[in-house]
DNA sequence: CGGTTTTGACCGGCGC
DNA sequence: GCGCCGGTCAAAACCG
């Protein structure tokens, strides 16, 4: 039985290049993008905005409108001690809405949704920002129209189903494009809380 | 030696 | 139907 040959050069993953280091977080984040830069963080690849901003979800409230909300006592397992303590208020919610299914048409499978995610972009020489969670990466792949490759990593604590990708903007080689993917609700509040939520990509 | 990274293969969605 | 493309898998290599 041989194995299909796929034909596509962008399938070839590309060299790594190697720009993690082990810093500190506050080394990590010099300046982001649109906050003193002079750039303009909304200035998004085409593509990827479509892509990150189709997202239904957050309840009809913002992003940004979130990440200023108090959030409940995590479930995750493993937490950083250095993240801080949530303040001791109220659960907050990210619900589906349902409300925005008049636009599009259906998916032929539904069963695949797409879970919530958001991106934000951060101007820094090293890719893998250390956001206080560890994370194995399990992937890596070519970008169509962009130099830089994207990586695919996957949180390593228990029961934590949060997926992030990195990526260089391929316009500004400076700027760090971060999406996190899945269960926002407590990881990804505290991930991007932990940078500056100026930097969130917002409608 | 166990966890992580690397990297080619595989898979499914989508457009033509 | 076919090829492109993004995302994931998994074996091997790597590393502390």
């Amino acid at each position: 039985m041989e194995k299909k040959e796929d034909l596509t050069n962008n399938n070839k993953t590309l060299k790594n290049t190697n720009l993690m280091a082990n810093s500190t977080f506050s080394d990590q984040i010099p300046t982001l993008y649109g906050a003193n830069s002079g750039g303009n963080f909304f200035d998004i690849p085409q593509g990827y905005l479509d892509d990150v901003l189709s997202f239904q979800d957050y309840g009809g409230s913002s992003l940004f409108d979130l990440l200023q909300q108090p959030i409940a006592p995590p479930s995750l397992v493993a937490e950083p001690p250095s993240l801080p303590p949530p303040p001791p208020t109220e659960t907050m919610e990210m619900v589906n809405t349902p409300t925005q299914n008049s636009l599009k048409p259906k998916k032929k499978n539904p069963k695949k949704q797409r879970e919530p995610r958001f991106a934000f972009m951060t101007k820094s020489d090293i890719d893998h920002l250390d956001d206080g969670y560890r994370w194995r990466k399990y992937g890596q792949k070519a970008v169509k129209n962009s130099p830089f490759p994207r990586s695919y990593h996957r949180c390593t604590s228990v029961a934590c189903g949060v997926k992030k990708r990195v990526e260089r903007s391929s316009e500004d080689p400076s700027i760090v494009i971060t999406t996190y993917e899945g269960n926002l609700k407590h990881t990804l509040h505290r991930c991007v809380a932990k940078f500056d939520h100026r930097s969130v990509y917002n409608d």
